[in-house]
RNA sequence: UGUUGAAUAGUGUAACGGUAAGCAUACCAGUCUUUGACACUGGUGGUCCAGGUUCGAAUCCCGGUUCAACAACCA
C-alpha cells in the first residue's frame, strides 16, 4: 500500500555494501566536539547516523572528539548527552578520542619508524609558507630530512614537555606538492600546555582531528564515517593513514550541511551570540540550538520529522524556516491542548447579561482529538477580556469581527451582537458593548442565528495574569551568513515581543511543562522554565497559519 | 590560473536510458468550519547553457557557465 520510499545516496551505499556482502553489520558514529551545544544541523547528522543504524540493525556510538583541550568542557559534554537522548536516540558506547590518545601516540610512532613522520622546527607562519598554494606546490624543509632515530627521540621529549607550545609538530610525510593542500606533509601533533577536561594535565600534546578521527573510527570498527561536505578534501588523507597504519578500513562519506533561512548555524557565531548576551543562553528559544527549540516548544517528533522531509544530498541547501514551522505545527495539531487567552485586551460588556451571574461552559480540549480530548470548565460572566484587535470601529468588509452591529460567536459561549463602545477622552477604545443572545448557547443552540466568526475570551473576574512572549525569526534577512560585514548588523531588532499582562482562563493555572497548549487562533504556546508559583511565563513556539493577516497586508500593498 | 564537489518549480527532494518530470512545503483560488486554524478541492510554477550518442536523454559523452569547499599548531 504505502508508498516505496526511495533511499538517499548514502543508504544506496550502505544497502551496496551490505548485499555485496562488504559487511554483515553495520556501524555509525556521531561525533561532536564538546566546545558547543548542539543545534539543527546536528539534528540531521544525528537522525542520519542513528537512523541508518537503526533501519539496517546496526550500532551508533557517540563520540566526543575532544582532541583540543582549550575550546572543550564538560558542560557541553552533558548538555549533547542530554540533547540527543531528548532528540529520541540511543547510543551504544559513550567513547571519547581522548580514550585513545595512547593509542594514537603509538601509531604515531609507528609513522616515524616507517620514514612517514617527522619532527618539524619551523613556526606556524613558515610551515604556512613552505606549504604553498593550491596554485603553487609547497617546498621542503631542512627538518624533513631528520633520521628516524632523531625522530623518535623528540618525539618522546615532545610528549615529557621538554618543548614549548609552538616549538615542535609532528607532521606526517606525504607529498609537498600534492594539488591537494591537506596531504601537503599535515600536522599530526602539536604542543599545548593544557588541561584537558578529561585526561587532564596526563599529555601536553595533542594529536590533530586528522589524526585522529579517521583512527578513532577504525579502533571503533566505524564501517560507515558520515560527515558534511567540508571534509571531502580531507579523505585522502583519512585513507592515507588508514593505509599507512594498516588499520580496520573505515570509509568516509560525506552529505551537504542544514542551512535555514532567518538564522545562522555555525557554532563560532552562536557562541559569539552567547557570550555578547545577545541571546539569553545557548538555549534562549530564538536559538536554532536544539536545546533553543526545546525551550521555544518544539517536539522531538517534529525536528525529527524535519530531518526525513529536508532529505540528504551533496548539494548546497538552504531550507526555508516555513518547513520546520509546518512540521511543529502537523505535530501540535494533533496533540496541543486548546485553551483561551487574550493578549492585547479591551473589556466587552454584555449589556444584557444579568450581573454578577456566573456560568460555567464546557470547552474541549482538542478538536483533533477522537474525543475531543476531553474538556474543561470556563466561567462566563457579564464583563469578559477579548482582543482588541477583534474590534473595529470601522470595520472593512469581510471582517467576521466585532463592530457595531456586528455578530459574532463567543467560542464555546454564546453568539453576541455588538451595540456600541465607549472611547476616552482621547479618542482610544475602552470598551465595547454587546447583548447576547440566551438560547445561542455553545452545545445547545436553538437561535438560528448564523455567524461566520467566532473569537477567544476570557471572564474578566477569573482571568489570571501571565507573561507571553512572543518570538520571531533571530535575523531579518534570509542567509544572515553572507551578508556583507558583521552578522550581528542583521539581527532581529523585534525577536522578542513580552507582553507583560496576558489574561489566561483559570485552568491555565494547571499549566505543566510537559503539556503543548494552543491559545485559540493565537499559536502553539509551552510553559517556560522562568514560570514559578507567582508568576506564570508561556513561549510561542509558532503562530498559527492566518490567512486574515494576509489579506490585511494585501490591502494596504494596494 | 589549481584540486575537489555540486547544478531538477520560490524552497527542499524523487525519477538509476522509456512517466504528460512525481512528492512535500510555500504561493494563489475555492469548499468546509463554534479557531480566518485544521481538513478538503483545484491552480501557478522546473530539468544551468550549447553540441553529440540514441528510435528515445533530467539521466550517457563533450565543451562551457555558475555555485561551494580547500592554503587554522580548529573540528
Amino acid at each position: 500500500m504505502s508508498e516505496e520510499k526511495s533511499l538517499n545516496f548514502i543508504e544506496e551505499i550502505v544497502e551496496a555494501d551490505l548485499a555485496g556482502g562488504r559487511y554483515k553489520t553495520i556501524h555509525t558514529r556521531f561525533p561532536p566536539e564538546p566546545n558547543g551545544y548542539l543545534h539543527i544541523g546536528h539534528a540531521k547528522s544525528i537522525c542520519l547516523n542513528f537512523g541508518l543504524a537503526n533501519k539496517y540493525g546496526g550500532k551508533t556510538n557517540l563520540r566526543f572528539d575532544d582532541t583540543n583541550p582549550v575550546t572543550e568542557d564538560t558542560e557541553y559534554v552533558d548538555s549533547i548527552k542530554a540533547d540527543i537522548k531528548w532528540l529520541g536516540f540511543k547510543w551504544s558506547n559513550e567513547l571519547y578520542a581522548s580514550d585513545y590518545f595512547n593509542k594514537l601516540y603509538e601509531l604515531a610512532i609507528d609513522l616515524i619508524k616507517k620514514s612517514l613522520a617527522y619532527v618539524d622546527d619551523s613556526t606556524s607562519e613558515e610551515i604556512a609558507d613552505q606549504k604553498g598554494t593550491p596554485t603553487e606546490p609547497g617546498k621542503p624543509n631542512q627538518y624533513r630530512n631528520r633520521t628516524i632515530e632523531e625522530n623518535l627521540d623528540l618525539f618522546a621529549k615532545m610528549k615529557a614537555g621538554a618543548f614549548k607550545d609552538g616549538a615542535k609538530v609532528l607532521r606526517a610525510k606525504i607529498d609537498l606538492a600534492n594539488p591537494n593542500m591537506h596531504l601537503r606533509d599535515p600536522i599530526m601533533y602539536r604542543i599545548k600546555q593544557a588541561h584537558h577536561h578529561r585526561t587532564g594535565d596526563a599529555w601536553c600534546i595533542y594529536p590533530m582531528y586528522d589524526f585522529a578521527h579517521g583512527q578513532s573510527d577504525s579502533i571503533e570498527n566505524i564501517t560507515h564515517s558520515v560527515c558534511t561536505l567540508e571534509f571531502v578534501p580531507h579523505r585522502p588523507l583519512y585513507d592515507w593513514y588508514i593505509e599507512q597504519l594498516n588499520i580496520f578500513p573505515s570509509h568516509q562519506y560525506e552529505f551537504a550541511r542544514l542551512n535555514l533561512t532567518y538564522t545562522i548555524m555555525s557554532k563560532r557565531k552562536l557562541l559569539q551570540l552567547v557570550n555578547e548576551k545577545l541571546v539569553d543562553g545557548w538555549n534562549d528559544p530564538r536559538m536554532p540550538t536544539i536545546a533553543g527549540l526545546r525551550r521555544r516548544g518544539y517536539t522531538p517528533e517534529s525536528i525529527r520529522m524535519f530531518c526525513d522531509k529536508i532529505g540528504v544530498q551533496k548539494r548546497e541547501n538552504l531550507i526555508d524556516l516555513s518547513l520546520l514551522e509546518f512540521c511543529i505545527r502537523e505535530d501540535l495539531n494533533k496533540n496541543a491542548v486548546r485553551r483561551m487567552v487574550v493578549l492585547d485586551p479591551i473589556k466587552l460588556v454584555i449589556t444584557n447579561y444579568p450581573e454578577g451571574h456566573t456560568e460555567e461552559m464546557e470547552g474541549e480540549n482538542n478538536p483533533e482529538a477522537e474525543d475531543g480530548g476531553g474538556s474543561r470548565i470556563i466561567p462566563f460572566t457579564k464583563e469578559l477580556w477579548i482582543e482588541r484587535e477583534d474590534f473595529m470601529e470601522e470595520p472593512p468588509k469581510k471582517f467576521f469581527r466585532l463592530g457595531v452591529g456586528l455578530m459574532v460567536r463567543l467560542k464555546s459561549a454564546y453568539i453576541v451582537k455588538c451595540t456600541g463602545f465607549n472611547k476616552d477622552e482621547k479618542g482610544k477604545v475602552t470598551e465595547v458593548l454587546a447583548e447576547y443572545f440566551p438560547e445561542s448557547r455553545s452545545g445547545h443552540d436553538t437561535s438560528g442565528i448564523v455567524v461566520k466568526g467566532t473569537i477567544h475570551w476570557v471572564s474578566v473576574q477569573h482571568a489570571l495574569n501571565a507573561e507571553v512572549r512572543l518570538y520571531d525569526r533571530l535575523f531579518k534577512v534570509e542567509n544572515p551568513a553572507v551578508e556583507e560585514g558583521d552578522f550581528k548588523d542583521y539581527i532581529n531588532p523585534e525577536s522578542l515581543h513580552v507582553i507583560e499582562n496576558a489574561l489566561i482562563e483559570p485552568d491555565l493555572r494547571k499549566a505543566t511543562f510537559s503539556e503543548r497548549y494552543q491559545f485559540i487562533r493565537k499559536g502553539y504556546f509551552v510553559l517556560d522554565e522562568d514560570s514559578s508559583e507567582e508568576k506564570i511565563v508561556f513561549n510561542r513556539t509558532v503562530t498559527l497559519k492566518d490567512a486574515w493577516a494576509k489579506e490585511t497586508k494585501k490591502g494596504i500593498g494596494k
